[in-house]
DNA sequence: GTCGCTGCAAAACGTTTGCATTTAG
DNA sequence: CTAAATGCAAACGTTTTGCAGCGAC
């Protein structure tokens, strides 16, 4: 599923897009910068900042936070980060693999990540687009809820 | 539609539950408070902290932000308003009517926001919930994209 | 007279930026 | 050698909080 980290061929595959979209624009790879994107291709899941700086400072310690997002900065632009909003109050990043779509369910008790897929969702959005006469680039969908752990613990716990 | 302000009917509802949960928590109904309130419940659409204050300054001027932030806390709490984060960078509060249930679509150009409802939709997310294990509690469901106008005068100026 | 509320200013939060220094090309 | 990238600390915009004084009940 969508929370394991890129395998190995997929991460080949990032790191040239990468290379590519910096040859393109005359940036330069830095040993910081192959570093902070390593261990984000490699993370599995939705990282924050905060998680990616002491994955990354467990490597080299030095690295500033400016340099995290700066690099995130970088990759979104790129097209192979997204940005998410969870509502915890910070960004969450995760690898955006060139095709696959997804949206997600997350637990407002222990905040795990589910991701899916619902192609027809997406198409009822369309149609609600065309409805308003909007041409749609994007979308967020989230559904909150209790997963089924915290649910049970929650039951156990009451009555 | 939704974006209209409640009418009269509507705003003595509110006001009621507002005053029911106030006096269920022995909070106090002073001034600034139902000026706050009674200015956020005549507002419509999807107002941000600043636009109430200063909608509020205009009745009284000595108002502060941390009153309105206090009062908005209080109508969430009550469950009267609800805050949504269009990625602007600020919260926005909308009037929470007790049935009613609403997505929105949102203008990346001019930040316009038009509200849908899609019953159809509704359905497949409990589907999607009920495939993870998922009790869903809440959701949130944004269509971004370019609205008629702005697209018409997109389409204008290029080629 | 309580105790909750207000207004202010200060702090907190995640994030961005200016700048001197380092480093890739 | 030049221009981009780094690391630090300071600045940012939004939201929260501490506290002395005020006002509802």
């Amino acid at each position: 599923m969508g929370q394991t980290p890129a395998s190995a061929r997929d991460i080949a595959s990032l790191r040239k897009r990468l290379e590519a979209y910096m040859e393109r624009n005359g940036l330069r790879s830095t040993t910081q910068r192959r570093l902070v994107t390593e261990v984000f291709f490699r993370s599995d899941g939705h990282v924050s900042i905060e998680e990616l700086l002491s994955a990354v400072r467990r490597h080299d310690p030095r690295v500033g936070y400016a340099t995290v997002y700066r690099t995130l900065k970088l990759l979104k632009e790129s097209g192979l980060a997204h940005e998410r909003h969870f509502g915890d109050g910070m960004s969450r990043y995760e690898v955006h693999a060139e095709d696959e779509h997804h949206d997600h369910l997350i637990c407002t008790e222990c905040g795990r990540i589910v991701e899916f897929e619902e192609p027809a969702i997406e198409r009822l959005q369309e149609r609600v687009a065309r409805r308003y006469g909007f041409r749609l680039t994007r979308h967020k969908h989230e559904l909150y809820g209790v997963c089924p752990p915290c649910d049970r613990a929650a039951r156990g716990k009451a009555t």
